[in-house]
DNA sequence: GATAAATTCAAACAGTTGTTTAATACACTT
DNA sequence: AAGTGTATTAAACAACTGTTTGAATTTATC
């Protein structure tokens, strides 16, 4: 294989168009004329448009791994600090508001309406992902809740920062352009939601407290 | 016009049609089959097909602002039991967990890639939202923010409700289908929201009090 | 350098797309 | 009842869809 075979042009090729297009609305025309390959190649390489579309999400995931890695923490960082660097990380690797990378769009498709594509994608790539916040919640609060709380804490700082790039082109529409230049950039945004969650994550701690002292407080009357 | 004319026929048909397909992948003749009406019809009652997604569109909005309209609040209500209301209201419109609605799917693809259909529904229906929602903020910390914060705590709120519709599937698919059953319906959800909303809430409210001593404190030095 | 395998190519395939046409059926007023 | 504008219909339109074919070309193996 060249540096540059057909088959490395159509993977090359297809990622951005599936991930403007979607699976349905990219032709597979349109990605042969920018591979610069004859029409009849996608499905000599990859059986079919599926096949091809398959190779290009894992070949995304990839990519989006190597491009943004996850942070390798010395011991002295605090907790807020880390879910501070999770923020930023998932804004940088879903957000990434500049530059539009062809990974994070077509990833996001996905998300939003999985395919048979998704399984392994969940295992290997987003439930790693939501663990590693959780662990950090945990840190935070110096206390293990149950799963489903865990779960509904990273779901509300993933959905703060997945808004961005959902409702994206909508929020640009709702407020001024000098307010979204100058107050709605990667570090603004991470720091409103890193003091926006830690108030959160303080409330549930005081009211763990509160249960804990009523219920040593249980504990002592049932031993006195 | 007959109770059930073609024209209204037609329309009806199209929204859930739209709402799950999208504008691209959604044919007119399976509109027209579903409406039981010619092919030809689409052209001849809306012009063209994009003619009769505009107009399902605009179906869509108002029907949804009948379906579930803003509460009337009486005057004893407090502004936190107001957020709680608010949040209801929201994971009501948009994510309607049990029943799913072809009017909000259709709203929502617009929310996430906006065509220039979108800025009467901006106008006329978001923004409104969106401010409604700001002046609880405001009241629930007894203080008015600049816009750009408001608009981050708005987003902040609203972020958390989408999550669930946006990747709603994606959850389902994270968590063991116990817990979703058990913990993850609209009152639940609501409940970890508007608390998690509050301690964000109360963080800012704290913050603003630090400021505000400081600014007195130099005023004081300034006086004397 | 001959043989075989892998790749590329233009052309055609059968099916679907949104839209148009011209003929027909219907409801209404004069 | 004739005339008029509106509504519906089957059929055809040209353009586009993913895929297949079989021959031509390139590449690899001996």
């Amino acid at each position: 294989m060249k540096p540059e075979s057909a088959k490395e042009r159509i993977l090359l090729a297809a990622g951005p168009i599936f991930a403007s297009k979607g699976f349905e609305n990219a032709t597979v025309r349109e990605i042969c004329r920018a591979a610069k390959v004859n029409v009849a190649s996608i499905n000599y390489h990859f059986g079919d448009k599926k096949g091809l579309y398959t190779q290009a999400l894992i070949l995304a995931r990839q990519l989006r791994e190597q491009q943004v890695p996850f942070p390798a923490w010395t011991d002295d960082v605090t907790a807020d600090q880390k879910l501070r660097g999770f923020i930023e990380l998932l804004l940088q690797r879903i957000v990434a508001m500049r530059t539009e990378p062809w990974e994070v769009r077509l990833l996001l498709r996905e998300v939003m309406h999985p395919t048979d594509a998704a399984r392994p994608l969940i295992e290997d790539y987003f439930r790693p992902f939501l663990d590693q916040l959780m662990l950090i919640v945990d840190e935070v609060l110096g206390h293990r809740l149950p799963d489903h709380q865990r779960h509904q804490i990273g779901f509300s700082i993933i959905g703060q920062c997945l808004h961005y790039r959902v409702s994206g082109e909508m929020i640009s529409l709702m407020i001024s352009e000098d307010e979204y230049q100058n107050h709605f950039d990667l570090q603004n945004l991470a720091d409103h939601i890193w003091r926006f969650s830690l108030g959160g994550l303080h409330g549930i701690r005081k009211s763990i407290a509160a249960i804990d002292s009523q219920h040593s407080k249980q504990l002592t009357n049932q031993i006195t």
